[in-house]
DNA sequence: CATCGATCTGAACGGTGTCAACATAAATCT
DNA sequence: AGATTTATGTTGACACCGTTCAGATCGATG
């Protein structure tokens, strides 16, 4: 019999299990954090039995990355969002930096899984490497406000900005910045503020921070 | 009745256990990595029952506690010795950096320990505010090498540099970097370059890298 | 229609964090 | 000293976890 009639009901075989069994990963992680993401309790959100994730992914893991690439690419998009809306290439950096801040503010728990499968790592994600990438998008707008186009400078610059982001990305979290938040106009003047700080985000041109 | 104070006897059942669970935890953690440190395995290696830490710790969250204590105490004490070897003022912050950043290389699974037991918590640790803490050594160092001595001004100054070391400590593990650390004269190359790409580490005086 | 391969289930194994009940050694009190 | 309280450690159990494997079920292919 049929739950519901708009959603494919269940039949023994679940349509595409894996995208479901993705899916039911971000409602767990989104409803109750890192900390409750198990492959049963996925497995049981999707209605399905503690082993058939075994038919789609090989691993927990695997099905981590999964989620994580999706994380990725959201990120990408809302990057090259903000990049496109900045009013000037001068400032296209900032923008993103704080893009990029905000995103890993309104998804915690997708931004922990997407750093958690990287450090047992060495080698950053794929998802990097995309044309659409935030990454990629980070070298560009270099580039185009005029950072020094030699290749190994241009990459210690995006190093530089990424590690400033993703560092800030985790450290805006914690009660002790909160009055200094309040005092810059809530968390994305505090964002710009910090951003302010960093070489790479300063270009000429540019207004210097005001205070 | 005790034999000798001095001896290394073993006053009653196992003597300091608390002391002896933490360098067990750390024993584990540099031998077999941040995965494989289970509350059982720490009692296992000290010897003792799977039930026998919750005398001392009342969670595996609280004994992780203190590993990242110890973890934090080494990190201040490095950076201390960074920022006192340094040749002038105006690199020392350089100089910190870079002792950071080593330090969470050194020790990757103690970094590791150190930052995951606070991204669930919305408050730094209490040991960011000691005197000899890091956190508070790189605001004197900021001070001393010229900063802007305003309160909020010094706090979004510290709070940037440490976001880049971090940022960048959770970073450098990457292999793509591996030809442009080469290029660079080796990791501690690298971490310069990357540093002095960040604004709050160059300090007027400061020499601009070299390339 | 019969078969095959992909998909799901059920039960099981070893591992984990945690707790309650019990045991023992140390410290404290007469 | 001896008795008692407190701190510490052990045993055994519970629920949950990741993972595997033999078998059930179904969709597609011959």
């Amino acid at each position: 019999m049929r739950e519901t009639a708009s959603a494919a009901a269940k039949p023994y075989h679940h349509g595409d299990l894996s995208r479901a069994l993705v899916m039911a990963a971000r409602r767990i992680l989104e409803a109750e954090g890192p900390g409750a993401l198990s492959l049963r309790a996925v497995a049981r959100e999707a209605g399905v039995s503690p082993a058939a994730p075994y038919h789609h992914f090989k691993d927990k893991n695997e099905l981590l990355e999964a989620v994580a690439h999706e994380g990725w690419m959201q990120l990408g998009a809302e990057v090259a969002k903000a990049r496109a809306e900045a009013d000037s290439q001068h400032n296209a950096l900032t923008n993103i930096g704080v893009a990029y801040v905000t995103f890993s503010r309104q998804n915690p728990a997708l931004y922990r899984v997407m750093y958690d499968g990287m450090r047992d790592r060495t080698e950053m994600p794929l998802h990097a490497k995309d044309a659409e990438s935030g990454w990629n998008q980070v070298e560009c707008a270099i580039v185009e406000a005029g950072g020094d186009p030699d290749p190994a400078e241009l990459q210690l610059a995006t190093i530089a900005a990424w590690c400033a982001a993703h560092g800030l990305a985790e450290m805006t979290t914690f009660k002790e910045f909160d009055s200094l938040k309040e005092s810059l106009g809530g968390e994305e003047g505090f964002i710009r503020a910090i951003l302010d700080h960093i070489g790479v985000f300063i270009r000429p041109g540019r207004d210097k921070p005001v205070h």
